[in-house]
DNA sequence: GCCCAGGGATGCG
DNA sequence: CGCATCCATGGG
């Protein structure tokens, strides 16, 4: 279990806890968040927070503290998850100690599905940048930084302004994207189960299987999905000796084989793969 | 200058 | 169905 304070404006947690701000924010879940000078500043919703290391805890330092202890997912025990995953099969323990302190963020839904939209088939420092770009040229300046967009705002723009935002053909997507979001009740959509979620969330343009799996585990907190992207298609040919290229047959394998641990398996060998490009 | 990036939409057989 | 092709644009 992790061990944390919580105060009045911060949370402070054990240096050498199960948190690692670098893991957990280049693991290619969020693409909203800043560093400078040894310190974090991560955006979500109309909130941040700064993160940072005093040399004995690691200080989340926010005025919205329930709200990220919850964002972190600080009430869960990684030890046991990664203990049941490495039981399931020895093989993954190299790269769960590589991502050993990594946990999966409860992001808010509508930036998940706008940010992972604008991830198809493009590179993370681009995401990254479009989704700086659509933040401070329509949130709202709350001083040290700009919030996130809501939908009314969002979906008031035309093609143009997303292609100023560097979208390329996602921009067209998007607007479709953001009609038919606006349509949406996301409380009705909680309820459902994550094959009925999934189709739901698969009729938006510029989603497919993959971004809906990614949609489903930052967004939804579903951990039966296994998002197949590049880089686990090339660690699955590592890790099962084999050359197969369709993914489908690929996440459905996975999902077999790893179940409800799925989504942080994922994970664990997502980070790996991508930052060592070592074979696992 | 080339290949790749957290793939999806479309069309064709 | 499954499969091939096209899609903008920057990173490495």
């Amino acid at each position: 279990m992790l061990n944390y304070i919580k105060e009045k404006n911060q949370i402070k947690i054990l240096s050498n806890a199960e948190f690692d701000i670098e893991q957990i924010l280049n693991c290619g879940q969020i693409f909203t968040f800043e560093k400078k000078d040894d310190c974090y500043y991560v955006f979500s919703k109309d909130k941040m927070v700064k993160v940072f290391d005093d040399g004995k805890n690691i200080i989340l330092e926010t005025d919205s503290v329930d709200y990220f202890e919850n964002f972190f997912d600080l009430k869960t025990d990684y030890s046991l998850i990664k203990a049941d995953i490495i039981k399931k099969n020895p093989n993954l323990k190299k790269a769960i100690n590589f991502g050993s302190n990594l946990r999966i963020l409860k992001q808010d839904i509508f930036e998940t599905i706008i940010s992972f939209i604008i991830s198809a088939n493009n590179n993370i420092s681009r995401i990254t940048k479009s989704m700086k770009y659509i933040r401070e040229n329509l949130g709202e300046n709350k001083g040290e930084y700009f919030s996130f967009p809501k939908i009314e705002k969002l979906s008031k723009q035309d093609e143009s302004f997303f292609i100023k935002a560097n979208l390329g053909y996602r921009a067209k997507q998007m607007v479709k994207a953001l009609a038919q979001i606006e349509k949406i009740d996301f409380e009705k959509l909680k309820i459902l189960d994550t094959k009925l979620l999934k189709n739901e969330l698969i009729q938006l343009s510029g989603v497919g299987p993959k971004v809906a799996d990614c949609i489903l585990l930052f967004g939804f907190s579903r951990f039966d999905v296994f998002p197949v992207d590049t880089w686990i298609s090339k660690v699955y040919h590592d890790l099962f000796n084999t050359k197969q290229t369709n993914r489908n047959l690929m996440r459905e394998d996975l999902l077999n084989k790893f179940g409800n641990l799925s989504g942080y398996v994922q994970q664990y060998l997502f980070f790996y793969k991508r930052s060592s490009k070592e074979k696992i």
